[in-house]
DNA sequence: CGCCAGGGCTAGC
DNA sequence: GCTAGCCATGGC
């Protein structure tokens, strides 16, 4: 990987195992968006870039250097070795179909707080709906940011939102989460809860310390630590991971903590990615949904 | 009308 | 520790 700055861009080449569509689709993240020429632009630490892929090479507009140092080579996890993670999860037929499907996912390493908030306001709601109502969100209270001809919100900080009340939110409808959404604001303000000792907890003890925010419950709370913290040995189990592991593994009768016993026996500390090429597999394909 | 959506909370066992 | 009913909202 070679990486070099030329005129607000960022080319680094050498690029494997990603695909920007796979990534960015693949249920992760929310504020990522194709354009026509199939690049896609988004917002993360209140910065806007435009990313790219030709042959092996990824350009990043509107950054520099420093900032693809700092953030981005992080943020998109280019650091990892995703050909060693597939090569072990091949072994299984079904995560061999979804990871030729999937290829080129990589897990983002995202905000915390966004994460939370975000992950808060995806309970029993369905993705459309979730992408909108973060755009609200952040066009209200997050900070502005030009790119191009256009103004972009950054991801409302818990400082940005501290004071707001339930009525506050109401424009959102984002319907009985709004509570929810204060009381994180609430509690992460308050230090009753500390997003930067979480880092360096063991996976249970996170979990567990996320779970004291009112409307994080065993599955958000999983998709945090996977999403923003990188703990690799979750398996984060909604709708459709449920699903597919009924239909594949387990049967119709199969429990959500049937589900959670099964990924840690057989997918350990790479249950993580393992969910994320069964969950875009599931999604793209309907597997288990009958329309 | 009913059912469902990247679930969680609460009560009850 | 596990489950049933409820919860806002909106599309179908």
């Amino acid at each position: 990987m070679k990486a070099y700055e030329w005129e607000k861009k960022v080319m680094v080449e050498g690029i494997k195992d990603f695909n920007l569509k796979h990534t960015f689709e693949c249920g992760q993240c929310f504020r990522w968006k194709e354009e026509e020429d199939g690049s896609y632009t988004g917002v993360a630490f209140n910065r806007v870039v435009n990313v790219s892929m030709k042959e092996k090479t990824l350009t990043i507009k509107n950054t520099n250097l420093n900032d693809y140092h700092s953030i981005w080579k992080h943020y998109f996890d280019l650091e990892r070795d995703y050909s060693a993670i597939k090569q072990k999860l091949r072994k299984d037929p079904v995560l061999k179909e979804a990871v030729e499907f999937g290829w080129g996912i990589r897990i983002l390493q995202q905000d915390i707080w966004e994460c939370i908030i975000s992950f808060i306001i995806s309970s029993n709601n369905i993705i459309p709906r979730i992408k909108k109502i973060i755009e609200n969100l952040s066009e209200k209270y997050g900070q502005p940011v030009l790119f191009g001809d256009k103004v972009y919100y950054g991801f409302p900080s818990p400082k940005d939102l501290y004071g707001v009340i339930v009525e506050d939110l109401a424009f959102l409808k984002a319907g009985y989460r709004d509570k929810f959404i204060v009381d994180a604001v609430q509690k992460v303000c308050e230090n009753n809860i500390s997003l930067d000792r979480l880092r360096n907890m063991p996976t249970a003890d996170a979990r567990k310390e996320l779970m004291r925010i009112k409307g994080v419950g065993n599955k958000v709370a999983d998709c945090i630590l996977l999403f923003s913290l990188q703990k690799y040995d979750v398996f984060p189990t909604d709708v459709w991971i449920r699903r597919v592991m009924q239909h594949y593994y387990l049967g119709e009768d199969a429990t959500v903590y049937d589900v959670q016993k099964y990924s840690s026996r057989h997918y350990g500390n790479l249950g993580g990615f393992a969910q994320q090429y069964l969950f875009y597999y599931a999604r793209e394909r309907k597997i288990g949904r009958k329309d």
